[in-house]
DNA sequence: GGTTGTGAACAAATTCACAGCG
DNA sequence: CGCTGTGAATTTGTTCACAACC
């Protein structure tokens, strides 16, 4: 239906959700209305990125009065798809893996972890903040079976391609990593990543080379 | 000294850890000499991407050849400063602070966890995973005192700006947010985030705008 | 007057393609 | 002959600057 937004650039799609997360707060002080100068500093970026960045979902904005919260609100959401639940499994029942299902965020932002999964059979069976888990090698069917679109992997490193491979088998659209190493996924399936060390191991570089003091 | 390597791109700098990793994976397995195709397929890229983020290292492969894996990956953690410890404080000792510090990974790679903190007096005094938690109020003074160059913030969003501040005025030169909100700091200071909900939500877009099927 | 929306200018990052060297 | 190292071309992303509009 809307062929306004027409290829979103990808760097303006990992915005989004901060500029989304910015309006939510607006919307909590009663804030109706707010500048792309106020949208930005709130974000973190500039204001000529936030209304570049807004244009692509389409022409929201008023000129000389700003953009209607509650409204960009909306529109921000839908192209997000964020009107309504995603389901997520997460691989992985470890240390990891416990504490994201523990951690409240998820499920409260629409993407309720419907399921878990590990290699051990000792945690098979278990509850992690309500969620059973299962074995690994059930993940093809009732991954399919409880319809997950989005798989989290917070597995060992050497697990990981494995599990995608079966996420992907399993119909999964998209996978969100955690294992420290580089999986890869079919064309179409979309990939993202989250390495810890691998952080610190970018501020140590920079850390490094602080002001050479010349 | 080594004047080879003035400025080295954002881009190739946050792909330095993952070729580290390559490299130590090729150590493990006895493999002498690695090309630039062989490097690029482990860490997920191309060739001339190898090739080019490599040169801004110096000219430390051999045509015809390719790379001597030992040489480069000491040279590579040399450059990103791993050849020494950075000791690490995490700020917020709930869930995730926790499963950080529980985390072996960070020490295992040279970012010892030396100190936590928490704004929650009952916190106060406890130990997790051997680590002492000391009251927010003395993240400047400890903070320094143990030489502490990262800060890790895992609290709520609400306290986050805060915290990073006292990180700073400690004398921190890189913070890695874990919380889920904008924070800044002064010219000079290197700031990374990480934000669970915002890597779901990004997945969403793409999610939603799966296979347009025309 | 004030603020958006957007072409045009600029900057960063990626990829190509090949000379240069082992 | 094979593979690196790198200029040049291309693509992607950012910022400027201003016309259009409320």
């Amino acid at each position: 239906m809307s062929d306004r937004a027409r290829h979103i650039p990808e760097a303006t799609v990992a915005r989004l959700p901060v500029y989304l997360r910015s309006l939510a707060e607006l919307v909590d002080d009663k804030i109706a209305t707010v500048s792309s100068e106020r949208l930005a500093e709130m974000a973190g970026v500039n204001a000529a990125k936030v209304r570049k960045d807004l244009s692509y979902l389409g022409s929201y904005g008023t000129r000389g009065v700003g953009y209607d919260v509650e409204y960009l609100l909306f529109q921000m959401s839908r192209e997000l798809g964020l009107t309504h639940d995603w389901p997520v499994a997460i691989v992985g029942a470890g240390n990891l893996g416990s504490a994201l299902a523990n951690y409240g965020g998820f499920t409260q932002r629409g993407f309720p972890v419907v399921a878990m999964f590990d290699a051990d059979r000792a945690k098979v069976g278990r509850r992690v903040h309500g969620v059973l888990v299962h074995h690994t090698d059930d993940i093809v069917e009732l991954a399919a079976e409880l319809g997950i679109g989005i798989g989290v992997i917070a597995t060992p490193a050497s697990a990981a391609q494995d599990v995608a491979d079966k996420l992907v088998a399993a119909g999964v659209g998209s996978v969100l990593n955690f294992a420290p190493t580089v999986i890869t996924v079919p064309e179409g399936v979309s990939l993202r990543k989250v390495d810890l060390a691998l952080e610190l191991q970018i501020l140590s570089f920079y850390q490094e080379h602080r002001e050479p003091a010349g």
